[in-house]
DNA sequence: CTGAAAGCGCTAACAC
DNA sequence: GTGTTAGCGCTTTCAG
């Protein structure tokens, strides 16, 4: 499908290319005349500028890559959707790269954006910190969700480890003990919240209750450490999971093994993500300042881009507890 | 951040621009010896090729853009995921666009790609058929989710009518009689999903019971549109909603008035989406085979890159009815 | 099997 | 204000 060039304009037009280029761009010095008379015949043809010629002689593509972990996770959607805005009030296009929730699949997206020579590269979510210092080697990196970074990497993220703190407190309040953790693997800020739970049961004397089941941000991953944590002896009257994906899987498991939430076991998890608000979850969760987060994230990319040799810069959003009804006091039973 | 270039590969390894790039693309008639010194000298330099002037040089990209139109809807995700998968097993690339959930977001998405002159535009969910008519134009298109389209528009979609119909008789078999539906207002698919509900109403001979409240595949507008449901009088006995964000929503609505799914009230979503499975939700809905539809997609978006002019094709799944508990006779008062 | 040369469509000095 | 002239980094005939 044979596109109309420049050139074709400028003939139809009976101008330069140069001046065609000019109008095109919207640049101030180009007589009225001319500037109708070209746009009018970029009009007739149907003219759209080649981004790959334009940016190819300009070394420069207006277009940030955002490559998200997990398409599935609604907190990334949420993420997604706040970068968005943010861009398009500055004018930057975005495109976006699919992660597939696997290190490899980011790695892919960050290295097919980096061949595009976007201007820059927004994590979301990303799993692999080694990847990301690589990348950073080649273009302006920021990475959201995640505190580990090297010498050049930009970060926006919630204070994982107070939000996980924060759970702890509120579950240790109602009077719970045996608390337990799903953690999230090698997702965005898991090991923070892991270690801020870890803190927060040392905390309060109870570092002989600490006990952990593996996830992996995924509903299906929350359903398995959830089966896990059934079977322990006495079992946890409470769960902190790293994220609502994995407090739903784990929600779930539990209510399928005939144990209601929240009077035979408390449960929290961490995002805040529409789905938790639903009456029928009503799960109590961290909320993450996803607005923040988004706008910081473009923030700190245009600034590194003419700024290459800055030290990084770090954004850290509060996290707010969201108290619901999947939290209450352990059963009486329950020594 | 200066990146290095072919030439630079080509002096290094002491031969042409031509060589490296006959060996960059993995041509056959290259010596080892020849090849292994270019491949040397491209690793030592961190050398990447610039995608924007090859495809600049050779008029093609090997990227197909996919436009998402709401990253918050799973489906799509999902579909997305499948169509990745596709890809991946061709070696094409795939860029992602992010409608917003609007159609001046999703024509922005279209503009970028088409802008970006990619090979091809897979629209997931495309809300208007216009601008995708136009998009086509231009460049090779695909929509998926959607039946209307116009000359030269594939398509990939399930049967969303008969989905309807599947979800209808089963209320009518459970005894249902007022069965209300909640749309999906210009969603891709909603008008034929509306449609089969009239029609299987009908036939039902159940054509004055046909009540209608607009939605628009969130879990907001499923809100919405059971609060109004709520007010009517005689109450619907049973809900067909659109999609399951719409369900979810609905189901949030009617727990919160203290209806009880199924006793008080049935429903019965579209999708089959994660979320419907967990126990505490267990909606019975319609799969779509999105494997099908990611493969077809992609297919069909290949077999057009080299028959533009060859008649639109299209791609029809068959939607399954998964019945879980939140279906169930209609309680005993309700004549 | 390898190199030279001519662009791809556009931008960016630099003249006029 | 507007046109000319070089490229941007790569592919692609076409020779040899």
């Amino acid at each position: 499908m044979a596109q109309p060039t420049m050139k074709m304009v400028a003939e139809r037009a009976g101008v330069s290319t140069a001046l065609v280029s000019l109008v095109m761009r919207g640049a101030p010095n180009v007589s009225d005349h001319r500037r109708a008379r070209v746009l009018a015949a970029a009009d007739e043809l149907g003219y759209r500028p080649n981004v790959l010629a334009r940016n190819l002689a300009s070394r420069r593509t207006n277009t940030i890559g955002v490559v998200l972990n997990d398409f599935h996770n609604p907190f990334f959607a949420e993420v997604a959707d706040n970068i968005q805005a943010a861009a398009d009030r500055i004018g930057y296009r975005l495109l976006y790269g699919n992660g597939k929730h696997s290190v490899d699949g980011e790695a892919e997206a960050v290295e097919t954006f980096l061949q595009f020579r976007v201007d820059g590269i927004i994590l979301v979510g990303s799993m692999d910190a080694a990847s990301m210092e690589q990348a950073a080697k080649s273009a302006a990196v920021v990475v959201v969700g995640r505190s580990e970074h090297g010498q050049r990497v930009d970060t926006a993220n919630t204070d994982d480890r107070v939000g996980a703190n924060l759970a702890i407190d509120h579950l240790v309040a109602l009077g719970h003990r045996r608390i337990a953790h799903v953690d999230g693997g090698d997702g965005a800020g898991a090991s923070d919240r892991a270690g801020g739970y870890r803190d927060a049961m040392h905390r309060h004397g109870l570092g002989g209750h600490i006990l952990i089941a593996a996830g992996d941000y995924t509903e299906e991953g929350g359903q398995a450490a959830a089966v896990q944590l059934l079977a322990a002896s006495p079992r946890p009257t409470a769960v902190f999971a790293s994220n609502d994906l994995s407090a739903i899987g784990t929600l779930d498991a539990f209510t399928t093994a005939g144990l209601r939430v929240p009077d035979d076991v408390s449960l929290v998890g961490f995002d805040n993500t529409a789905m938790t608000a639903m009456s029928y979850v009503s799960l109590t969760t961290v909320n993450q300042p996803t607005d923040e987060l988004g706008q910081a994230a473009v923030d700190l990319l245009i600034r590194r881009l003419d700024a290459e040799t800055a030290p990084a810069e770090h954004f850290v959003g509060s996290p707010i507890l969201v108290v619901r009804t999947s939290t209450a006091p352990p059963p009486a039973e329950a020594t």
